[in-house]
DNA sequence: CTAATTATTGAACATTCGTTCAATAAAAGC
DNA sequence: GCTTTTATTGAACGAATGTTCAATAATTAG
């Protein structure tokens, strides 16, 4: 009925979510999109709307991708303690193979949009909000284990387990030094370790 | 012998680094400085050389303040945790506190620059450096007073305790909920202090 | 008061910004 | 093949960007 799209929406975006994590939205002109992507600035606005609704999808994108891996990994048959572990390795390991140092995407928009953007910010606390309550499941199978014996609850462990990786990301932004990396996650799992001695606080 | 500078150098440095620590450095205009300051683009650029140079001043003097602060609560004749437990009670208040959610400018910028900016990055390294090397210095005399025992360097506990604030900072943009707060220091400071225990990792 | 020196002003500069749109190209229906 | 529909192109738009500089104002030295 009429000419078809021809570019691959999905590789386009991949794109787009590169430009935007390396140098962040208000550093990333229309003109650096229309270079990585390829598309003309009509193509590009025909598909995402504007500068904003790319960024958006790219967004969304990213949290789509970093879900899967984050499920991937919490979802296993091993120990709870276990898939954290898995977790943090992953983490730290990635953390020290980017090679730009780009960290999360996410907590990069995060500190750099400012609270009032509503929209903005209410998308990444949901997203935020998704990762913390997985972790939660996974701490209530920890606890429900029998390994570990704590007064705390497993929302309190969550929020610590979300700022430890919140710590990583930044730590890493100024030395990107494996065995620094794995020290902190050392001390972050440490917390999740012992059958008492930890209801002192 | 000539006509003398009008402006306060100090007071128009501090409106800038409100304007930066809010909008971060791409999303800042010279428009945005000089309605802050009071001062005509001509008179900013004569006192600072340019965008460039006024927002590095404004990271250094930031950083002066930031740097008083911290000497004030790690230099008492308390005990070593008790100064340390100081500095987070008053990091997770003033993170309550601060109504435009802006966090730690430096830390803003850390992840707004991209990593290829040696000036910048370089600048930032230096001071989270410093500030890491005063917290090492504490937790030598905390290893010291014998109120805790770990195989662990101050060197790595001091890591974990500056991934702390990074992540206390990242967090409170998401949920700036004060117990949420307190109970991530909690369970940093937990390392801390526990005798035994801890050294299974 | 005059001359010299420097601060302040704000209009003007060349770019770059995000965005639009008429012209063109490519497909499908008849 | 012709019409219809939609995708692509890329020049063009006004607005905003960071920066400069000639004009003006304020001070001191002599």
């Amino acid at each position: 009925m009429a000419r078809p799209i021809e570019f691959d929406r999905e590789a386009v975006l991949q794109k787009a979510i590169g430009v935007f994590w390396q140098k962040g939205y208000s550093a990333t002109s229309i003109k650096n999109l229309v270079e990585a992507t390829g598309l003309q600035p009509g193509s590009l606005y025909a598909a995402f709307g504007d500068k904003r609704g790319l960024f958006l999808a790219a967004i969304d994108g990213y949290f789509e991708d970093m879900k899967h891996m984050i499920f991937s990994m919490l979802h296993t048959d091993q120990a709870a303690i276990v898939r954290i572990e898995t977790f943090f390795n992953r983490l730290v390991s990635d953390s020290v193979t980017d090679e730009h140092r780009k960290g999360c995407f996410l907590v990069n928009t995060l500190l750099e949009i400012p609270v009032d953007d509503q929209e903005i910010n209410s998308r990444l606390q949901a997203m935020f909000g998704l990762v913390e309550n997985e972790f939660r499941d996974v701490l209530k199978e920890h606890i429900a284990s029998g390994e570990f014996a704590s007064k705390q609850s497993p929302e309190a462990l969550a929020r610590f387990l979300i700022a430890g990786i919140y710590g990583l990301r930044v730590f890493n932004k100024t030395q990107p030094d494996i065995s620094a990396l794995k020290s902190i996650v050392d001390n972050l799992l440490f917390v999740l370790r012992k059958k008492s001695c930890n209801d002192g606080i």
